[in-house]
DNA sequence: AACTAATTTAAACGCACGTTTAAAATAACG
DNA sequence: CGTTATTTTAAACGTGCGTTTAAATTAGTT
């Protein structure tokens, strides 16, 4: 394997399990078996590396996120909001073939991305990647079309939260619900689990103001 | 104002602005007016400040919110789960009158809790305010009955999500809707919007497996 | 084989961090 | 006032960080 993908192996974990700033790129060298320098002769610098593991991953992702949320789009009968999320999963758990733990490793680094580094992920994602936003606001628009478009945004935020931060902190989660529960749950459980609230939480009444 | 208090004071905006990790001592001790030591010899520590920020949130917090999600639980009428993430309202918003921007402060802080530091903060909030967990689920398990206990674990963990992410980017949030919307929102009305939509989503149907 | 380009390596650089020290300044008190 | 305790101060310590350098090694080309 190359040096370049030795490195972006060892960083994606790292950064999804201990954030961006919280990983020194001398534990990603040390892990990837490969010298202290060799991230910056291959990626410039460490922001440039950040990008490259991100990039990585939604060039896999985001054509196949976005031909689904086109066929929800174009279907003969109108999508409930249950279909619309549903969209994501195959999507998401194809990461899985791309890399091992790939979903739970792209959702963590994402709920990093919102949090670490003060929004320029979130810059990052929406300025390189703006399709898969188009596609999903159409696509819940035409799901629930009495949702304002304001409102839209905030209730899109909001799941966009649940998702982020369910999946940094799904290892954890996962732990504690089988220790109490005898529950043995897997990424694709708690997905299973998390659309039903994210649509409900989209469908809610509108509120008056 | 104590050397201690401006400490505080400061630190905090910083902390729920850059986060725990993100935030030097010589920020907060210039920001504060302070010698650099001084957070050594009041504090200990930097991780013992950090908890020293946390409780003088918590220990302002936790008696209102076990008194009003008391008064829940012991109500004539069985309340709606919207009544129930109702009541954190007005003890969330009387935070605000303890600091200027105390609401959205604590609410960031609590954020950066849950995703800086690998979930330490996790393990001090509910092991020095476990009543404030008991009496909430009690309170959910009134509105919600149907609801099985790992399903309420879920759905919990995603509220959480949804408000701590929320709160996290909250200023960002106001700011983009402000300008796409002519709105401008304040911390109340962010608080307004995601009760519904976390209401929702813990009444969402019960899934099947 | 000889030369050039690409990569890897070990070492060092400068910087910012949390923490510690010991002296100076201030407060508390008999 | 004099003495003791508390607090503040400036300076330094050791550590780990991202990055750079220049030499050593490897790969590619003619």
């Amino acid at each position: 394997m190359s040096t370049k993908n030795k490195i972006l192996d060892a960083a994606d974990v790292l950064f999804a399990d201990k954030g961006f700033n919280g990983t020194s790129l001398r534990e990603i060298t040390s892990q990837a078996n490969v010298n202290l320098a060799a991230v910056n002769y291959h990626f410039g610098s460490k922001k440039e590396l950040i990008k490259a593991v991100m990039s990585r991953y939604m060039d896999e992702l985001s054509p196949q996120l976005e031909s689904s949320l086109l066929l929800i789009c174009q279907a003969d009968v109108k999508p409930s909001l249950h279909d619309v999320f549903s969209a994501f999963i195959a999507p998401l758990l194809n990461l899985n073939e791309f890399k091992v733990n790939g979903t739970s490793t792209f959702l963590q680094l994402l709920g990093r991305g919102y949090t670490d580094s003060q929004g320029f992920l979130r810059w990052f994602l929406t300025t390189q990647y703006p399709n898969v936003f188009t596609h999903f606001t159409k696509a819940v628009k035409i799901a629930y079309p009495e949702l304002s478009t304001e409102e839209m945004f905030w209730r899109l935020h909001f799941t966009m939260g649940t998702i982020v931060f369910t999946m940094s902190s799904s290892e954890a989660l996962i732990d504690i619900a089988e220790n109490d529960f005898d529950n043995k749950l897997d990424i694709a459980g708690v997905i299973e689990r998390v659309i039903p609230y994210v649509a409900a939480g989209v469908a809610a009444p509108i509120i008056k103001i």
